[in-house]
DNA sequence: GTCTATACTTGGATAGAC
DNA sequence: GTCTATCCAAGTATAGAC
């Protein structure tokens, strides 16, 4: 029924040619954002560091804003699934705050958070891509929300403040601290957060489970 | 020694024809960086929104990047200044979280954040934009410093949470917040925080001042 | 001093070559 | 099916008109 030679349909891997083609300038598209933003991402740009004509692009991609989705899709897998990993079997609130800082510091210096926030600001340019740039940050609050759930547990806490409440206020956190450790070049003031975050979370175990004292030495 | 009619150096206000043409552009970038982000904000699109040829933003402001700067400045200077008087006089948590909600949603019906977040997500692409916009952004931590300050006033929470780390965390959510909200196109999980907040606030009240129970009815 | 017409550069998208 | 040469719109900036 295909003939010979027919490509795929899979999307994400390949060998096939058109498969390297898209992986190349899916990786060139996620740098540039990273270091020229958005207003500087272009067809041009993405395909000038891939060393690919610019209308490789719309052949394979349809448009400019298509291959950015890809790209962020492609950060976005790559992250949810190591940060999983990462948090499964996270139990208590101050292994949580941990966990969480390891997962900024990473994203800070890999710049993965970088490519949402430009994508989330770019969206207001381009028309159509708020709500698909929304959609890939719904996993996100799912994540932190579970995250949340196993950590805290069912403690009284978790009434006065839901963890679907917290997990939104998680999330607008981080983006908040990204885009200010970015701007000013400058991650300390959001890193001694993480530091205080841990002293509280510490504070919270000491106070819920006061009938297991520290042991003595 | 000047000659008649030449103009004063006042940059912020003025009735000669240089000042109308400045606030006309002025306002027309605040009103393009809303509706179009930044990316969609040109010397041409702005010019257009204000009626005005594009070159006049080269004559009077030098740049387009120097005309979103006064844009900036205007937008925080008033907004500054307003909500300094909406917080003065503010000395407990739970009328400050009312306060802090009352600005979220001014903002957010005014698009007030919208031009910062805008300004900072296109500092990565405009050279030398990053520390002039981290510079404007200064006055607000320190504002969010003082009204914290002010409103725990020195109970030992302030100790574990100290104001400056606190104020920085505000500012990076407030951020996270609006940009959330003006993607999802929805305020409701901002909010629903704010009510969380302000019940966190209340039990933090009674807590610290145990001498002075609810008045009987 | 103020503004407009024009020059030149970069961007998105496609018709047509291989 | 894959890719390149080319088209036209939109961007910044300025030389020159008023």
């Amino acid at each position: 029924m295909a003939k010979a030679g027919a490509p795929s349909k899979a999307v994400a891997n390949g060998t096939g040619r058109s498969a390297v083609t898209r992986r190349q300038l899916v990786d060139a598209a996620i740098a540039t954002l990273q270091l020229e933003g958005y207003t500087g991402t272009s067809a041009r740009s993405i395909a000038r560091r891939a060393g690919l004509n610019q209308g490789l692009i719309f052949y394979h991609f349809g448009s400019v804003a298509n291959l950015l989705l890809a790209a962020l899709d492609s950060v976005s897998q790559e992250r949810l699934q190591r940060y999983e990993a990462e948090v499964s079997g996270v139990t208590n609130p101050s292994r949580l705050v941990d966990a969480a800082e390891e997962i900024f510091r990473n994203d800070l210096k890999a710049g993965y958070v970088t490519v949402l926030v430009e994508m989330i600001a770019g969206a207001s340019s381009t028309p159509g891509l708020g709500p698909e740039v929304s959609a890939r940050i719904q996993p996100w609050r799912g994540f932190a929300q579970s995250a949340i759930e196993a950590a805290v547990g069912d403690s009284p806490l978790g009434s006065v403040l839901p963890a679907k409440d917290v997990a939104h206020a998680v999330v607008a956190l981080y983006l908040g601290l990204e885009l200010l450790s970015h701007l000013d070049g400058d991650p300390g003031p959001a890193l001694a957060l993480f530091a205080r975050a841990k002293g509280l979370a510490e504070l919270l175990e000491a106070l819920t489970t006061p009938s297991t004292p520290k042991e003595a030495p």
